[in-house]
DNA sequence: CCAAAAGTGTTAATAGTACACCCATGC
DNA sequence: GCATGGGTGTACTATTAACACTTTTGG
């Protein structure tokens, strides 16, 4: 019997990102108090140790759901942080002592990504305070969260470019397709000409034009469309061969 | 003080594929010893606890090499799998307990995919027994070791389109342009046609022909050539845009 | 000579790129 | 009228796909 074996807790962070109306990509972060940190830099990422009876994924879920008030989001697993030093800062072992339990030397985290429409209502049943922040203007996290972050950035680019449709889940119901190729763009390295970008967007079968169209813009009205899921996954198109 | 959190053991698990002479994809498994399981039964997939000071990945780095004897092999985390059944058979608790420690209730693991030339000799220093099986005929495993290489199918495949570089570590160092061929279609789902692929993959500066080629055919012999990796980093081709 | 695969060439179809041009709207 | 962006068309280029043809080797 080796005593040398790692016997931990392990918990699930989650990176939630929203693009704002500033064509900027943001993320959600939540409120941590500890008495003697200033208040503006207690932030952090939403996430739980999990459960004795719990999967990661449903933890994620659960972390999610008690963070935005929304059941059914679009989420993927993308890593597993196990830097036995991530954790070992004297003001997080003291958070984890009053969140959690004391005597936490080491803890594991599996991390999540998770894409929400920003002007969606969030209803947070266990945070406070939850809020944007532009993903250029996060400010230092506890634990290793600045790292989950900017690892999650190649995530979902990678994400994007597997699964062009989960785009659509950072876009409103009705959308430009401006709003489309903006975020588009601030999520892959292919530059493409917007002129080339509408011919090809709107000659997809899955992205249908609506009579709506924009209102008191100093130009030409765009028109507004909305993303058929069905008709998606029946052709399966992908945006760059 | 919530007593309801896991507090649990973290495994690392390492699918290693290697490519045979007659194009399968192969993995590796070793023995696993229990008294009265039949001996063809007795396969796992290897891996460990990992240690109170260990990352996760150097632990996949340790396993592979008890493993193989390699030092440096490709690896690539793709999945932590926590279902909190996943170790609850009762022939799995006992081989934990003879293996490990006893009273484990619940053990979370964390995936690596790995790449070897299939045949590069093996030496392993902590299994008797390690061999190759081809990825269709693998035996029913213990935990949800099947289940990891199911998803790990789909995971190398996602691999080759993010990085087809990765696919000369299943190739010899020196190769025919069939053998890559194989290599790729059984790795991807795009047909491509073999005059094409051939004219394709020789106007690629990283792929360099070698004087010699193959003997003993009873076709023309083909062309040896051997992949430059560093020529490769910098111009960073994709195989198919 | 035949079968099998290597290796090269030719052509047609498809997809991507670069712009030109007109349209609609607010100021 | 002008600036700004919407939306369509057209021409050029690059890439992919299909397949014919020649080469080499063993049997």
């Amino acid at each position: 019997m080796n005593q040398d074996f790692i016997h931990t807790y392990v918990s699930v962070d989650c990176v939630v990102f929203g693009f704002d109306h500033d064509n900027r990509l943001n993320i959600l972060l939540v409120h941590r108090s500890i008495d003697d940190v200033p208040a503006d830099k207690q932030r952090k990422l939403p996430g739980s140790l999990i459960f004795s009876n719990e999967d990661v994924d449903d933890a994620a879920h659960r972390v999610l759901h008690e963070l935005t008030g929304i059941k059914k989001m679009v989420l993927k697993q993308f890593k597993c942080f196990a830097d036995p030093l991530r954790a070992s800062n004297q003001s997080d072992i003291k958070w984890m002592g009053t969140e959690y339990m004391h005597n936490i030397d080491r803890i594991i985290t599996v991390a999540y990504l998770s894409l929400c429409k920003i002007d969606q209502k969030i209803n947070s049943t266990k945070y406070e305070t939850v809020d944007w922040h532009p993903i250029d203007q996060v400010p230092a996290l506890p634990f290793d969260h600045n790292k989950i972050i900017n690892e999650s950035l190649t995530e979902i680019r990678r994400w994007i470019e597997t699964d062009f449709s989960i785009i659509f889940e950072l876009l409103p119901k009705k959308f430009t397709i401006r709003q489309l190729y903006q975020l588009y763009s601030s999520l892959s390295e292919k530059r493409i000409d917007i002129k080339n970008f509408h011919k090809k967007i709107s000659s997809f079968s899955y992205i249908i034009p609506l009579e709506e169209i924009e209102t008191n813009v100093s130009h030409r009205a765009a028109r507004y469309y909305r993303f058929d899921a069905k008709i998606y996954k029946k052709n399966n198109t992908r945006l760059i061969k």
